[in-house]
DNA sequence: CGAGATTTTGAATTGGGTCAAGTTATGTGG
DNA sequence: CCACATAACTTGACCCAATTCAAAATCTCG
């Protein structure tokens, strides 16, 4: 489990007085008044079911750089909406390879792949300080068969996941090694857009080594990457702040198939 | 789009007298009695909702070799179930490349991918005549608000596709030419065998392209491994035709990464 | 049976991997 | 707050697995 928490949701002068083991939680919250709610909810709750949402009451959990939000093989009990921060997802395989399948960001949900075993198959971990939503999958069952738009929202959530993985596939089957690069970035650049972030400046916040895990490619693979992009005008590099000055040329580096 | 629609109910004893057109549609049948209900529907069923169940009453359809089950870009309704024969699904970039995200068999279910956007996000295509059962989606949401297993097993079936899927990024990220075919055979075998088919012997239904696709390899490439794989005796390939000869050491051939 | 599609195999090429060395960040303890 | 140790990143040179191009063999099906 993640280790032991000091960061707490009190001001640094309090920190003393609070318990440690407690310190990683906050209090819970509603659903109703979260300022995510639109990445997260179903758009279209009347007013009573938005009441009978709030029954979820999600626990905030507070994570540090690097610790686990869950590891595989845990017992499957809940999903979890990033409030805010980072995380990575990454599959094990015996022979210690891993792969990160994806980055997550501020309301986006995971831990779905456990449902189907009520496992975890795959390892979440923080890329920086982060607060994380913890939603018991039981509460969420019987809360969408009581509230119809959040059934369907529960299921076009698993199904985005599902797009989304297939997308990675078509680029770890057919893409070169800056087409794939130059996908990733115009993903972060749109995700960073819809949460109202600069589509065009942004920090990093996962090393190379973690992007070309991502990728398919070496850690130097990507680097190069970086290197040529800004070489030709497309990016401003410096380690993990960029900067996109070309979008277009970007776009159509997409394009140029081999 | 699919062939024309125009349900028959008739017995095939009647066939004679039905138009052309709707010569591909069968019988609805009840799912209880389906000898693919394992693979398809949840275990523990009672009596009582195994009869609700039965009010899906799903629509079988026949298509032969290369017919298309859907289109990218149509509109969503239900999701199939595969009775008989197999399906490639794949995702076209707009370039014109395209990549094929998987192989189904029967007991599977297909379309998931279309719940996100209520459009499908990829096309199938029949491998060989094949019947697929027509599962109208909105009924299948009713439903599974009143039966929780079948919700459950919905939630199940989704979050298997994410770990499939996850599976293959990790193939397509971390893999060689030849562990990437080690896999692929091994995972058919291990479906047939759910099947009850043989583990050992079976008939390809994809071309070497197709398979390349989706690997990430050329078909040359997939040629080849096969060709290697035959040499050291791990199997026996006559074209489509495969024998697994030592199955241990196809499996040896996983662990081995560079 | 024959035409077109699929598969196999060979030879040459290359994109990305590997290895290595140097540089720049980052974070920790004094 | 600085110094130092460590981690992360960049760049170069070389290498190899897989691709590309080409041609021949085999299969499939109308």
């Amino acid at each position: 489990m993640c280790p032991v928490a000091l960061a707490s949701f009190v001001t640094t002068l309090q920190v003393s007085d609070v318990p440690l083991l407690a310190a990683n939680f906050q209090p819970k919250t509603a659903c109703s008044s979260c300022n995510l709610a639109e990445l997260c909810l179903p758009v279209d709750l009347t007013q009573t079911e938005m009441e009978k949402l709030d029954e979820l009451s999600p626990l905030k959990r507070n994570f540090s750089r690097s610790d686990y939000l869950y590891r595989s093989g845990d017992k499957f009990r809940s999903l979890f909406a990033i409030h805010s921060g980072s995380f990575k997802t990454q599959i094990l395989h015996e022979d210690g390879r891993e792969q990160v399948t994806g980055f997550q960001m501020a309301g986006e949900i995971i831990g779905l792949d456990a449902i189907s075993t009520d496992m975890h198959a795959c390892e979440a971990v923080a890329l920086e300080n982060s607060v994380v939503c913890e939603l018991p999958f039981n509460k969420l069952e019987t809360l969408s068969r009581e509230i119809p738009s959040l059934q369907r929202h529960l299921h076009k959530i698993m199904s985005r996941e599902i797009v989304r993985d297939q997308g990675i596939m078509l680029l770890l089957g057919s893409m070169r090694a800056e087409e794939r690069l130059a996908a990733f970035l115009l993903n972060l650049s749109q995700r960073f857009a819809t949460r109202n972030m600069s589509a065009t400046h942004f920090q990093l916040r996962m090393s190379r080594q973690e992007i070309g895990s991502y990728l398919g490619l070496k850690l130097e693979t990507v680097s190069r990457a970086f290197s040529h992009f800004q070489e030709v005008g497309i990016i401003n590099v410096k380690v993990r702040a960029i900067e996109i000055v070309d979008l277009a040329r970007l776009k159509s580096c997409l394009n140029s198939s081999r």
